[in-house]
DNA sequence: TCAAATTCATTCGTACACAAATAAAGTTTG
DNA sequence: CAAACTTTATTTGTGTACGAATGAATTTGA
């Protein structure tokens, strides 16, 4: 009998495969992703896009809860909204009521950006679940969620 | 009417809303990952350990190779394997039959920690798919298969 | 057979991602 | 009210990730 019984992939004694991880696979995919992100739209980063398009859906937001919406850490937005506002797609102005605040905001570029790329997003998306028929789509997304 | 018929989310007028779009849940996740990754083992990054465990499943390869082998560029692998020699893990010789390559192997010390965590490793993937019950798993995994 | 194309490893530059430490501002509570 | 705690933004350091450029080695194909 061969070494394996499951399947053609090799395998340590151990039991582990890597190709057969969670991890590893959810990797590859998020890397398909950007790649088609990038091709769509290769002016931002799909980073910079996510503050951009939740700046234009909810308004100002201090620069920490914008981190938390856009799931991204405290060190990590501030790099994202330099690199934007050295774009002027976005501003920030004192919080009067919140010394320690930055209200962020879309400039009226930053706007026409996301305007002008709001459909590319949805193009993204779209590519992305191409693989998948329809209601493969909505099973997938609903298992994904449920990984957050 | 209000201005939204489908759900609770907010919508901007070009249908975008970034929460629901694969990419943004596909980072969520991601992140959730290498957390509970980063929990178990917080000896070696998820790379470095993918990096590992694939030299200790097929034995040694050319960087390139075994860049390919675990999804990363170039530049990348040469990085993760930079890392991994520095802390003893792996060892470089140069390819007697082509003298372009360098022939990446695992040490003592690096199967040793293979070894030492590939059953962390198998819980980080189990953990990674608590929230899914068996069969909802195989169809996860089936899925995102697909997204690659 | 020799020029063209490809492969391999390296380097540089940019951009996340997060841990840890810090300081200032705000909140809670004894 | 003051001490303790929390929140906010910043900084530093490490580690992916990838595009682009480079030079050396190998393969190819006319």
């Amino acid at each position: 009998m061969p070494q394996n019984a499951t399947s053609s992939a090799s395998k340590s004694q151990t039991g582990y495969n890597l190709d057969e991880q969670v991890g590893f696979i959810l990797r590859r995919v998020s890397q398909r992703h950007l790649a088609i992100f990038a091709e769509h739209i290769p002016d931002l980063t799909s980073t910079q896009f996510a503050v951009l398009a939740k700046l234009c859906e909810v308004g100002p937001l201090s620069q920490n809860e914008l981190g938390r919406r856009t799931a991204m850490d405290a060190a990590t937005i501030k790099g994202v909204i330099d690199r934007l506002r050295l774009r002027g797609l976005v501003t920030s102005r004192p919080d009067p009521g919140d010394l320690r605040r930055i209200t962020v905001l879309a400039t009226e570029d930053g706007r026409a950006m996301f305007d002008q790329f709001s459909q590319a997003a949805l193009a993204i998306t779209e590519e992305t679940m191409a693989p998948l028929d329809d209601q493969e789509r909505v099973a997938f997304l609903t298992l994904l969620q449920k990984l957050v």
